[in-house]
DNA sequence: TCAATTTAAATGACATGTCATCTATTATCA
DNA sequence: TGATAATAGATGACATGTCATTTAAATTGA
């Protein structure tokens, strides 16, 4: 077991949440670039899945990623030709976002690495610890902006 | 207390990861900005402050924002005045970086708000609730890649 | 009805992360 | 001694995050 650094818990825990953040996105990153997915690509393509039609503001609000209109990474993944965009009929200053056929296979990809990266996790840390890490992290991040978030994507409730 | 999704323990901490440390960096951002200086920037300043001088392998070895070798970020730090970089005598593929006087003044700014930001975060949360996420999380990131630069740091032992 | 205001999205500019490639320097080895 | 290999750092190109500004469309209110 490792020996932390007790006399500035909050540092530490600064840099753990950075270390274990970046330590994660470089191992999911290693796993999408095999499908040519970025990792800001995949979570659009997943919340897309899950909600679709999304205007870019609703799809910015559910982002965990993204904080803004996501034009850029959109029409990316327009030229890519995952996912489909069309001018609102009712209101043209919006779009509706959508998965192609295209965009709906390459979620199926995304999943498949996604869960066979979390049975990883949940294989190498005790469920228990887990639950406790996730609930004390919850209760931190509860009055926060970005609560609103998780909860529009059903992580927290 | 929040309730969270534990059908899904192993993507809920993902997320909750991936919150938690946007959120910090948005809440550090705001007031970095107040003096100019970027998160990435004031890692770079406090790594220098503690370590100086370095290569620039060494610091990027040292940066948990920072994987490789940072040569455009430094060098913006030479271009504001704030990093002094000379080539090594012994081996002029080498650079020697250490902080200027402006730069040492600039940290003390950055060790101000950090300061003030650990101890908001540690009225806000019990000491012991912290320090037990210390510990998870550094046990979770022992066997990383990551683990080398968080003992390089003294974030962890 | 029309001016003013608000809203959705796009874009410019900048910072930074990532990967590949290049240049310059030093080390190694026959 | 010189060719080859390894190393440090820089740069090109691309992706994305952030903030400010712009454009186009819809709403509001007099």
């Amino acid at each position: 077991m490792n020996q932390i650094n007790n006399s500035k818990p909050a540092e530490t825990f600064r840099y753990l949440i950075l270390a274990t953040e970046r330590q994660g996105r470089s191992i999911f990153k290693e796993t999408f670039k095999k499908i040519g997915v970025t990792g800001a690509q995949a979570e659009v393509l997943k919340v897309l899945q899950e909600n679709e039609p999304l205007s870019l503001k609703e799809l910015g609000a559910m982002l965990i990623c993204e904080t803004e209109s996501p034009s850029r990474l959109i029409n990316r993944l327009v030229t890519t030709g995952w996912v489909q965009k069309e001018t609102s009929e009712k209101d043209s200053r919006f779009v509706n976002l959508s998965l192609s056929k295209e965009g709906k296979e390459k979620v199926l990809q995304i999943t498949k690495i996604e869960d066979s990266l979390y049975k990883m996790l949940e294989q190498s840390v005790p469920i228990e610890i887990l639950e406790n890490l996730n609930m004390q992290l919850s209760n931190l991040l509860s009055e926060q902006p970005i609560s609103h978030t998780l909860r529009l994507r059903g992580i927290i409730k």
